[in-house]
DNA sequence: AAGGACTTCAACCGCTTCCTC
DNA sequence: CGAGGAAGCGGTTGAAGTCCT
């Protein structure tokens, strides 16, 4: 069906049913999106069904909305996924599954639409690739002890090849006693992060328990360049959003013993841009790192060649 | 240069959830 | 409290662009 086709009407039962005599639909015009632009800065969004009629547009009000919140809204980011986006994607579905309007929250300027499409069209199909499923934890395992530390190391790596440029004060990484935490500015136009993940909470929600970084560093871990979990009180110093004061009721943070152990400890959405981004802690340790798991076995060699694709 | 294969992403569809009356 | 409409969400499709042979 070419475009034309495309953008022809609606099915006669489609049309009945919307009660309307024709509607298009396929690709949008340069007249449309200034249509809707224009009412919008009038009128105001929402009401899509209406708001369609009103501005004399022959789309459903389904339509309307997705081409503004998907396209026209001015503060949409277009342009490709920075590296700090695609790990803070990776952690995200890791942790929801493909709840894709609720990642989208944390990236912002990103939308839904685009973050499942970056995931079907990049990581599935490195899924693929391996012979796995997406949901496998062979798979998994791959993105949170390769990719996501190689990820890392890639994000340390540009920011420190950037390092010659005068930092500003928010993009100060915060270092935990005895170690470093890995603070990344975002390179990408105007928009920074100010965003923290705690590494703790990747294994706690995926039932793999990272060990305390007092006992888990170790020379081994070199190549992921070892990184101490921050104590809680640190943390939450991250926040721009206490934990108490998100409005997502998926966050909480349970202590256990000496030790902490964060399970949803993420900045919940800012409406505005973070200041900064990053902080994940990778901690290989000798009996629970799954990097072992790969060392020096095929799979290892075939694996760390796909790192070139993030 | 041509055309087939592959990739990307805007848009649609159907289902679910939320809101209003 | 239930019905109906609106909005939101995730899955899927297919046109357009790019790559490869």
């Amino acid at each position: 069906m070419d475009v034309n086709e495309r953008n022809c009407l609606q099915s006669d039962d489609q049309e009945e049913e919307m009660g309307m005599e024709e509607l298009r639909r396929g690709p949008w015009t340069v007249e449309e999106d200034l249509t809707l632009i224009n009412y919008i800065a009038l009128h105001g969004e929402g009401r899509w069904n209406s708001l369609a009629r009103s501005a004399g547009l022959k789309r459903t009000g389904k339509s309307c909305r997705l081409r503004w919140l998907n396209y026209l809204r001015p503060d949409v980011r277009r342009g490709n996924i920075t590296l700090e986006e695609q790990l803070l994607i990776l952690e995200l579905h890791s942790r929801w599954g493909n709840r894709w309007s609720k990642i989208a929250q944390y990236l912002p300027g990103r939308t839904d639409n685009e973050i499942k499409n970056y995931w079907r069209t990049r990581v599935q199909k490195h899924a693929k690739q391996l012979q796995c499923d997406v949901n496998s934890k062979q798979f998994k395992d791959t993105m949170r002890y390769l990719w996501m530390p190689r990820l890392v190391e890639r994000i340390q790596a540009a920011s420190g090849s950037a390092a010659s440029c005068p930092a500003p004060a928010a993009s100060s990484g915060v270092t935990s006693p005895g170690g470093s935490t890995i603070t990344t500015m975002t390179g990408s136009g105007n928009h920074h992060f100010d965003n923290k993940i705690e590494s703790s909470s990747l294994g706690a929600s995926h039932g793999v328990i990272l060990e305390n970084s007092s006992t888990s560093v170790s020379s081994s871990s070199d190549s992921f360049g070892a990184q101490q979990v921050s104590p809680i009180s640190e943390l939450t110093d991250y926040y721009p959003i206490p934990v108490n004061e998100n409005p997502d009721p998926d966050y909480f943070y349970t202590s256990q013993g000496g030790g902490y152990q964060l399970d949803q400890t993420l900045a919940g959405p800012c409406e505005g841009y973070y200041n900064n981004y990053g902080l994940l802690d990778f901690q290989p340790t000798e009996h629970n790192n799954n990097y072992h798991y790969w060392d020096g076995g095929d799979a290892s060699g075939n694996l760390w060649t796909v790192e070139d694709i993030w």
